[in-house]
DNA sequence: TTTACTCTAGGTATTAATACGGACGGGCCG
DNA sequence: CGGCCCGTCCGTATTAATACCTAGAGTAAA
């Protein structure tokens, strides 16, 4: 069997060199490429043979998720290795439903990072402890139910007026610049609070940072 | 000479794993030892002779700053190189102040993580392009002045008042809980709305967020 | 076509937050 | 001692946010 083609997605160099040091020693394992981002990696599948693509969920210019969405529609045949910092059920959740066929965080070992590759590698799915118990957790819950972070979505307009919010602008102002009612912000705004469970400004300016749903929210 | 002991301050095991195995060929390094947060990297030079701490800056439990702060109180002469993933200059400024003798970020690459220990093995600094551009702006600027994020002292009192902000506390709930009346929780607000530059609660939450200062804020 | 969802918008009301003032005791330091 | 900062508190006022409710236009899916 021929070896298989890693290609690498994350921003930090650091961490693709140590990824790259750890795997290549490994037998039948090549690190083909790296990205630093969602948009490169997807450039680099338009002309590279790879096996599986180790995904960083929290990449600039394209995060992990979307990459990992446009990469299963294109080429469906590549696998997608989830590696991330958090453990956060919605980026979990997420990154299956993009179609990940696994997910460890970097937290993980050396061994780990193996172990995983060698199960998509023969086709099967690799999910940390950590990831496992938060899916059963839902499949306990009943498909979301009752208290759970539930499968809330949150609408492209409201996302707007949330991170208009996150910058500090009061409705009327989002309102000017959305070109609609203050009311109607005031009900997005509303919207937003019931599905993230927030119970104020400030709780809803902590889910974007904890979702991290904040581009260009960057100090000064 | 003796090799350079390294001790390892990182949250994440990969990437723990992949500067160790980045130091490791080289010549003249040694990495003796890790640490999973500030507070077991303390613990580890209690017993263990170190030269250099590369420190990741966000870590749970002890963050890198604070550790770096208690780090140079006992062991003056252990250096320390920060690591971190943001290019903040307020992270920046606070891990300088602290006294770490350099700092790189994970997008760098390997020859920069070992130019970066090499010159503090001499007893020099090593900052980061960006770094040393942040640095310079400050400079240039006379000592943080005008625009600069100034030299802001936020209280105890008003520290305490901003997580419970952010915790999605009122007035009236926090003035419950510090046993103050909510005239002063406001009279708080009011200053640290001023002295962080914050128009309403989500600028509060936000500098909490981008400064800090949130400690258990997490998920669920 | 019905169903569902999004985005839009309004009415009415209460509560919370923000913007100005001013004031006072305590602790720390030159 | 005399200032300075901190923490405490109050008055008054305006603006912003939150809590209810209803509801139409558009679009996409069942």
């Amino acid at each position: 069997m021929a070896n298989v083609k890693i290609l690498l997605a994350d921003d930090h160099k650091i961490v693709r060199d140590g990824i790259k040091l750890m795997l290549e020693p490994q037998a039948g394992i090549d690190v083909v490429d790296e990205a630093e981002n969602g948009e490169k990696a997807l450039e680099i599948l338009k002309d590279q043979i790879v096996d599986i693509v180790v995904m960083d969920i929290n990449m600039p210019i394209m995060d992990g998720i979307t990459a990992t969405k446009k990469i299963k529609e294109k080429y469906p045949d590549v696998k997608v290795l989830a590696l991330t910092m958090s453990n956060d059920d919605l980026h979990i959740r997420q990154m299956i439903q993009a179609g990940a066929s696994g997910y460890i965080m970097k937290s993980a070992g050396r061994k780990e990072l193996k172990d995983a590759i060698d199960a998509i590698t023969e086709g099967k799915h690799y999910f940390s402890d950590e990831a496992t118990e938060s899916i059963m957790m839902d499949l306990v819950k009943g498909k979301g139910k009752s208290t759970g972070p539930d499968p809330i979505h949150i609408t492209d307009r409201e996302l707007e007026v949330l991170e208009l919010i996150v910058q500090e602008h009061t409705n009327q102002e989002i309102a000017e610049k959305l070109y609609i009612s203050s009311r109607t912000v005031d009900a997005h705004r509303r919207n937003l609070l019931q599905k993230t469970g927030a119970r104020n400004t400030a709780g809803l300016v902590k889910y974007a940072f904890q979702h991290n749903l904040i581009s260009s929210g960057k100090d000064k």
